[in-house]
DNA sequence: TTGTAAGCGTTATCAC
DNA sequence: GTGATAACGCTTACAA
């Protein structure tokens, strides 16, 4: 910079007033400080920007997995959405460690990011950490934006982004019904996250309300991943009366559970049924195509990005939170029970 | 840092030298400064510390998009290996538009990365435009480590990873030979990619050397998505003499082909034998499970990083190739030529 | 073993 | 309309 202003006789104070658009600069002088940046391609320091107080453009991304194809989606939406205001993203993925995210935390403050957006709903016992509340209040203090995806928390000031799932999974409920299942078996999702569990409850409530409840027998532990539905479906044929529709903790499951079901001779879905959750992109060309309940995974990350470039809610801010609704998708992996 | 020297009465180089781990300070002191660092929770500053020269412990990662499930698993070999050095990821996606490319190189100009990790070789042109060539010399001159994935360029002064798939494809030929397939098409990858087009010719190659060349007419254009594997499929399928075997530009086309040819009727494998390009992890779980050439994705990413993070190699300096290998992978997508 | 001072590139404030 | 200068937080040479 001082290059620039040396090499045009005029002061950096006025080429930074240039760079930064500030009024006050004669057109002439303009004209001649952009065409010497061109030539000498400068491009300014950020470090030092920040240094001197403004804010970064930087928005940290928390998720716990980035090859869970619900990942990617999510990251893309928050791309895409960050590119038309020039925010860059800086990607942690925290593989489920709770050592890694807190090292993450420290690393965003170290590098000063303007937003946090963090998907740990589906780990959301992290959330009722000490140590992690205090963190995340403190980058409420330290005027970066936290947006949390999945997990509602009134009294921190963070922004959250969610999903409306009771009515789709009232569809879903339905749906299964009509098709005369009667013996529903659920591959859970891992205690302790929040959201699913309530998803879980919510699938419960609908059953019951349209007049067949779930038997508690034939909820199965599981997980998110594919090894979680090949051995959920196991556990669930094995019971004395198998169930004739599963529903997977998500889509993944849901490819475990298929996978393990043909394994053993079933056929999907004329002998068992199955439903997923999330409508990852496979979902749809999987064979048999998947019933599934679908997330609004790339709008969700396009609302957390608005969420987190927003000014900073300070301290004692009260947060946004943007609801999307979750629709039921009627693919080829549930028909009439046998 | 001041406050900390101040409440202790010691200067800032003292602090600054406890932080840094630097020798020549008493360890009652070190003592008492970390204890006030742990009491304040101070975090240094990353932008000041750049400032005055230091590199960052950022590396870039630029990809065309973190959709398409190869991607992800790369990134996570790069983040797995970054966590061990305290580095970190800026993840860009340029879905294949070159003006994000070059917005992108800006930013991480601007940014100051240390690395820069370029897995555009599935878009392989870009490194043929004279403007991205005069930014990656450029970033050498910087001293940022340039690492491009999937493309070699010894005239430029980068590091590169590659993957050796002559054998494993030459495995796949035989395979398929083997198997009685004698009417073989192609979904091929699309035009103007390097790696991807010299894949095809040592596809056609290892035909060639078995005996039982490929026929040009059996060659259609598609890409590296499910869209692709769809349209390709019903393409080849129209040829007056259907193939018995199609092989895809990768995974995802395999699938679209997959079903393609499932709704239109066709068996697989039993109609024909379909095979697929990296091994994604869905291969495995698919219906039927797909034979694939299996690419070390998640290994190839750990080496990028390390070359990424590699003191850089300077304006003349002559890049690191390390080239892994692929493998063949046979499941239950082929089978007997009906 | 510890302190002092200069400087990294930028922007804000004030003076001209 | 433009220029000089201080300050941001840190590291490093050099002095004590």
């Amino acid at each position: 910079m001082a290059e620039i202003a040396r090499s045009l006789g005029v002061s950096v104070q006025t080429v930074s007033a240039v760079v930064n658009g500030k009024p006050g600069i004669s057109v002439e002088t303009q004209r001649r400080v952009r065409e010497v940046i061109d030539r000498l391609e400068y491009h300014p320091n950020q470090q030092a920007r920040t240094l001197r107080g403004i804010r970064t453009k930087t928005v940290a991304v928390i998720i716990p997995s980035i090859t869970n194809p619900y990942f990617p989606e999510f990251v893309k939406g928050i791309e895409d959405e960050a590119r038309g205001s020039g925010h860059s993203i800086f990607l942690c993925n925290t593989d489920h460690d709770l050592g890694h995210l807190l090292e993450y935390f420290s690393l965003i403050k170290t590098n000063k990011a303007a937003g946090l957006i963090c998907s740990i709903g589906i780990a959301g016992e992290w959330l009722v950490n000490l140590e992690v509340e205090k963190r995340l209040r403190r980058f409420a203090r330290d005027q970066v934006s936290v947006v949390l995806n999945g997990r509602f928390r009134e009294d921190l000031p963070v922004s959250a982004v969610g999903v409306t799932d009771a009515e789709a999974i009232h569809d879903a409920a339905r749906h299964l019904i009509e098709l005369g299942h009667r013996r529903v078996g659920i591959i859970s999702p891992p205690k302790g996250f929040a959201v699913t569990q309530e998803r879980l409850a919510t699938f419960r409530r609908a059953f019951a309300e349209i007049g067949h409840p779930i038997d508690d027998a034939m909820i199965v532990a599981g997980d998110f991943d594919i090894e979680a539905g090949v051995a959920g479906a196991r556990a669930l044929m094995k019971k004395r009366k198998r169930p004739t529709a599963i529903i997977a903790a998500n889509d993944l499951a849901a490819f475990g559970a298929i996978s393990e079901l043909t394994a053993s001779g079933y056929s999907v879905p004329n002998d068992v049924s199955v439903l997923g959750f999330d409508d990852i992109a496979f979902a749809k060309v999987y064979q048999p195509a998947l019933t599934t309940i679908a997330q609004p995974t790339y709008e969700l990350g396009q609302a957390a990005l608005r969420l987190a470039i927003a000014p900073p809610l300070g301290e004692n801010g009260v947060g946004k939170v943007v609801t999307l609704a979750a629709t039921f998708v009627a693919r080829s992996s549930t028909a009439a029970a046998p």
